[in-house]
DNA sequence: GTCTATAATTTGATAGAC
DNA sequence: GTCTATCAAATTATAGAC
């Protein structure tokens, strides 16, 4: 049934973040869904094929999201960004996938592509929505549009570390929303300040 | 031997960054050492406590730089911090253990104070170099030392993972100090502008 | 202190019945 | 498609000789 592929992927997220990829055993994981070992090389094959699977589903549903929210406006973009880093953070399985999908992606390279893709989308997105961002404002912020989304991305996974982390004291929850409008700010008025293109 | 116990370390560094901690086995440590596993259980009793050890002495030593750059003042303790940055994302096994102590500490209650506490010791640090810098500046930044710092801090951490990542066209070497740069002077712009402290 | 040999489990994966 | 039973290999850790 596709009953038991639903079963599946639900319970490997929880075992998976959990325990590691390495950690994690085919045995604890059909347990958890409630299956067979048996169901599950049925289904994937491996349970290299499992996590792919898995961590290509998270991912895509990650980027659909940012996109979504990119559409509505720059504003909204980032409004969506802070919302998704916000329920990353607050989700441990959620925070420990992220981290395991780029570890496996770090020391199997038939996954590596698969992360390193989505997170070229991501930045393009962010970099198109950034762009979007000046237009509107009519700013120059001095900087390739690439290099704010790639600060953009590392905030945004830094502070889901952190948070998890769980240091006594720090990060209130609009954290990122204002760190990242700070961030364009003082780029605009360094370019105002420093030098205005095609200046002699 | 002493001679031993660096051996053990060294080694025990590249499999867990290369296998991570569940996919090292304490057999390819003590071979990649020229060591038998026997050694291995003498000196440091566990598989775990063999990796605690090499977690605390790697996180030990990174304090260590940050301190000693910050104490030259801010803008060289934010010079040091770009400096062990570009070290860090350049060198895969330090990466990837960087990446490791936090997924294990998330893991292993008994090392996640130790993961936690050195994270606050570096906010902290961070911190009162953000003080500093404010001092001799003469600026407002309009919030708190310590959710600068911890931007700072996760910024730096989503970098190295996006550096190690590798997609193409992106992130120059001084792209972190750049950043942070701005940051400052947005915070410190958008304080003048928003409101003063102690207005009516 | 370091080695070799081995114990006791656990692992990913497969075969074959239903 | 899903199950149970099973395999072969690998795993952490220990015992005891030197």
């Amino acid at each position: 049934m596709a009953r038991t592929r639903a079963a599946l992927l639900a319970a490997a997220a929880d075992v998976f973040a959990e325990r590691g990829y390495d950690g994690a055993s085919v045995d604890e994981i059909a347990r958890a869904a409630g299956v067979s070992v048996g169901s599950i090389y049925s289904r994937f094959g491996s349970k290299q094929d499992l996590f792919r699977a898995l961590m290509t589903g998270h991912l895509e549903g990650d980027l659909h999201r940012v996109r979504s929210g990119m559409d509505a406006g720059p504003e909204q973009g980032l409004a969506e960004l802070e919302a998704v880093l916000l329920e990353t953070a607050r989700s441990r399985p959620a925070t420990l996938l992220d981290a395991e999908s780029w570890a496996v992606a770090m020391r199997t390279p038939a996954m590596r592509a698969a992360v390193s893709d989505h997170h070229r989308r991501v930045r393009d997105e962010a970099a198109a929505m950034v762009a979007r961002g000046r237009a509107a404002g009519g700013v120059d912020l001095g900087v390739p549009d690439d290099e704010v989304a790639t600060a953009m991305i590392a905030l945004f996974h830094g502070l889901v570390r952190e948070y998890r982390l769980g240091v006594p004291g720090e990060a209130p929850p609009d954290l990122y929303s204002r760190m990242v409008h700070a961030l364009a700010t003082g780029l605009a008025a360094l370019a105002a300040d420093g030098g205005p293109p095609g200046e002699p």
